[in-house]
DNA sequence: AAATCGATTCGAGACTTATCGAAATATGAT
DNA sequence: ATCATATTTCGATAAGTCTCGAATCGATTT
């Protein structure tokens, strides 16, 4: 993975209101292979206290950096972790990948 | 771990050259279990095109994070990883750790 | 069709950041 | 002591970011 794109992952954690939006939406994904229900972005925004154009605005970046993918189903969206590349950003970060 | 600490983890590794730092200081920090050689910084400097002031700056904040300790030993820097809050940070991406 | 509700877009304000050049500091070498 | 080298500090500029309120869009309900 390009050095550009790493970062930018890390970027759209890097704010504390996303990075808790994305834990957040990380554990309602992880927890929907158990209970089935999925991650509603409207319950989240009352767990954060920030207004509901942030919360738009911070969804997008975390789908721009490919962290999560987004679905509208009616009027609601949904969330969900887009694990693979979680799961090799953090190989990257403990050095047991080589980065090329 | 507080959720603001690891944004500003994250936030430390969301700049691509501060990134780029990080990951030749944990090359070479690995590669010094071998070889016994550290990370001397100068070396890095000529790899990055950005300059001495930008660097130093940037060094301040990857330890301000926590990510790497600094020694200097005469009129070098050497750098080092902090492994374990990087061990530490990669679980709770991944989400394998409870993030309290 | 009107009202409601979730989400988005827009414009703006306050604040932070990346980077630089010049100058300063400090250590080691001549 | 003088010089060269590695790093730091300072001041400045240009660019980016977080957040908000107001307005808008779209889908569902009444």
């Amino acid at each position: 993975m390009e050095t550009k794109k790493i970062a930018k992952i890390f970027k759209a954690l890097s704010n504390p209101n996303r990075l808790e939006l994305y834990l957040k939406i990380a554990e309602a994904h992880e927890a929907s292979f158990k209970s089935g229900c999925e991650c509603f972005v409207t319950d989240i925004i009352d767990c954060l206290n920030i207004g509901a154009p942030t919360i738009s605005h911070h969804i997008k970046e975390l789908a721009n950096a490919d962290l999560i993918t987004t679905e509208k189903r009616g009027k609601f969206l949904i969330c969900k972790v887009n694990e693979h590349l979680v799961a090799e950003v953090s190989e990257i970060l403990t050095l047991k990948h080589p980065t090329e």
